[in-house]
This record gives C-alpha cells, sequence and structure tokens, in this order.
DNA sequence: CTAACTTTGTGAAATCCATCACGTTTTTTG
DNA sequence: CAAAAAACGTGATGGATTTCACAAAGTTAG
C-alpha cells in the first residue's frame, strides 16, 4: 500500500474530480491535455494542478503536457477504480430513493448494494436494482459494506450510526442534519444540506463578489 | 450593511450550522453553554468555536459561557433569519423532487418557491407545495429569486446556467458533476456526491485513522 | 468572603494550502 | 537546424485557518 501517506488532504478531495475529466478527455479520444485546458474544464487554478499531479512524481512532459492515456490509467491505479467499494444505504426516503436511482456507477467504482428502512411496504422491493432489507435485519444483510450513506430522520442518526459501527462500517457519508460520534477510527463526510443553502445565502448578501 | 466584512470565509460556513444546533438548544430550555459543550454537539473545536464568536465581538462571559437566548438572537440577525431568501429549483428529477419535498423551512430562512422541468407531465402540478413550471417559461416565471439549486442533467447544466445568470440570479447550488462557468459576479457551491462518495472511499484507503 | 474552579478571548505558533514566478525541457515553426 | 513558443515541476511566498496555552474575569461552594 502506501508509497506516499503524505499526500494533502486537499489534493485527495479533488482526485476523484480530475479522474472524471481525463475519462471524458480519454472517451473523447484527445491524445493530451495541459495543466490549463484542465483548469478551464474542473475551474481549478492550473499551478494546483501541477502541484497535485506532482505528489505522485512527474506525470507530465514540459512543452508537452499530460498524455491523457497514461494520466488515466495513473489515476485508475491511484483511486483503485479497478475494485468496487461495496456501499449501504440506510433510509429510502426521498432523499435515499435519488440517491438508488441516480447511477453511481458511471465513472465510479462505488457502487450501492443494499438498502434499509423501517417501512414494511418497501423492504423486500427492489429500487434503482438494489433490494430494501429491513433495518432490524441491518447486521444480519448488510454483509462486509465498509461504507454507509446515512439518509434517515435526524432523530435516528446516531443510533443507527452505532450499529454500523459496531458492525464493522468505517467510513459514513452523513446527509442528516445531526452530527454523528464515532470513534476515531471511523471517517465521516457530511452533506449539509440545508447548512449548504443557508451558507450560500450568507456569502451572497456579506460578501459581494 | 456589512459592520465586519472581515469574518473568514471558513468561520462563515460554520455560522448556520452554529445557529441550528443554538436554536435546538433554545428549544430545549438550556439557559447557557460552553464552547466545550458546544464543539462535542457540533464536532468542531471548542477554540475554533471561541475565536469564530469572536470575530462578532464578545458574546460570552468568562467563567460562565454563552447566554443560549442572547447568542440565538445574535445570530438570528447576523443570519438575516428574519428575511427569507427565495430558491428556485430546476430539474425535477430524482434528486429535486427530493428537495422539494424536504422540508427547508424547519430553522431555515430559505425556500424553494419555484420549480422547473422540461416533462410536460410534471408542468403544473405542485410536489411538496412547490409549483413545477414548464423550462421554457424560465425566464418569465422565476420572478425575481437569486438563488437556484441546479439538480439537471449534466449536458443541459451549463446552457442552464447561461440562462440563469442573465436572469440576475447570483448563487448557484450546483449538483450536477459539470463544473459551470459563470461571470466573477456570481457564486457557485458544487455538491457533487459521486465525488463525496469517491474522496470517502479514497480517504478509507490512504488515510488510516 | 475567600479559595477553588470555570471559561472566555486572544496573542503566538503551527499547519495547511494556493499561487506566483521562473528555470528547464520539449515541441513547434520557419 | 535555430529560434520561438509551450508547458511542466517546484522553490519561495503569502494568506488563511486551526490550535495551543494562558491571563483575565466571572462563578460557585463552603
Amino acid at each position: 500500500m502506501g508509497d506516499e501517506m503524505k499526500i494533502p488532504q486537499a489534493t485527495a478531495k479533488r482526485l476523484p474530480l480530475y479522474y472524471r475529466f481525463i475519462n471524458n478527455l480519454y472517451l473523447q479520444g484527445k491524445l493530451r491535455v495541459s495543466s490549463k485546458e484542465l483548469s478551464d474544464a474542473v475551474k481549478v487554478d492550473s499551478a494546483t494542478i501541477r502541484r497535485d499531479f506532482s505528489y505522485f512524481g512527474a506525470l507530465g512532459k514540459k512543452g508537452y503536457g499530460y498524455n491523457v492515456e497514461h494520466l488515466l490509467q495513473f489515476f485508475r491505479r491511484t483511486l483503485d477504480q479497478d475494485e468496487t467499494t461495496e456501499v449501504a444505504l440506510i433510509g429510502v426516503g426521498n432523499l435515499g430513493t435519488a440517491f438508488l436511482n441516480y447511477n453511481f456507477m458511471k465513472n465510479n467504482n462505488t457502487k450501492i448494494v443494499v438498502a434499509f428502512d423501517a417501512n414494511d411496504r418497501l423492504v423486500g422491493t427492489e429500487i434503482g436494482g438494489v433490494p430494501v432489507a429491513h433495518i432490524d435485519d441491518l447486521e444480519e444483510k448488510m454483509g462486509n459494506v465498509s461504507v454507509a450513506i446515512l439518509t434517515v430522520p435526524s432523530q435516528e442518526a446516531q443510533g443507527i450510526t452505532d450499529r454500523l459501527v459496531e458492525r464493522g462500517v468505517s467510513g459514513i457519508l452523513n446527509f442528516t442534519p445531526a452530527r454523528i460520534s464515532v470513534p476515531p477510527t471511523v471517517r465521516v463526510h457530511h452533506i449539509d444540506l440545508s447548512v449548504e443553502l443557508q451558507s450560500l445565502a450568507y456569502f451572497l448578501k456579506h460578501y459581494p463578489l
């Protein structure tokens, strides 16, 4: 594993974005790309892109740019694109349903393999090709997925989280407004939709561009 | 307007989060709260919370903490909670529908007032209390909303964005994987669901906790 | 009232990140 | 082939943010 453990987190967060755009270029048949072109596409400063890539060594050639196929293969390896990460989704409400129907597998190595909900009307059905099980059977039916998407009502968030952690989940994408507590070995990414909307509104009013 | 234009962006992004938790405390009848307690609740370091608050002056009292009601009133003013920001939603697919059904107005000063889609079957209906209009009538029916939520297919993203910008929208919450181009006077926040999921997977594999 | 305790607000240090600026290498053009 | 242009990789810089750590001020208990 880790050749390079020293990649800045900010860089790591951009890698999947780079990967997607490089893949698009590849599909379009482009052979080479410069940091400037990539910058226009992903809206990240070209110097930042070069810096990001440089953490992995010299991927480009001076005066030429980057070879698209080479870059793509590199990112595929780095992002483990050949190995699918299996994901469980907890809470098949509006948002959960949207994710199940969303085709995450397009340019993506993550796949929702099972969903859980407390609503008996949903249990046993399939949504977006994913079977829905009862939340009571969580421990029994979640297999060995290590990542969970949490789209339950906030009140349930901590309780479910505790069960997920107990079951060995090591990453949680939390869409509930609740800030959940986990042991230090578990990573949580929060996506708080109303905070995003409110902070956008705040920026608009107080940080005129 | 701006008494203090010098609040760090990182702080500004946390304000809505603080607001929500302080509101919860208020509803629970708590009279005071320390930065340490708040830290446990929102999972932000207590020194960071104190620093954040300090940009607005001395909101607390040494040895005591912060008076919940006072804090709440302060944040309500600061975040313009009394003035609702009207929002338009473009693209009533799975994700868009989820947002329409989601009750954004709970502890929130933003409200989706109109939605647009190209599907004639949806046009004229109401979802989550929000009327759906045809995308062709965008200019005519969006009133003077200044914020838009973009949940259209990526291919449409740039075209719709151009029309929104032309119509005077100054903030866009972009849920499409496309990186849209806007003039420098328009603020865009990207929420890229598959990037979030992939980067979480990457962190899990490469940044063991 | 005093002593022990609590908690803020903030200098100072540390960290993290983005960007500039340019030497170097390669490509392209004439 | 020579000169001009393109574009990388990176040292250095500056800016933003987080965190430490502690004096000052207030609270609580006896």
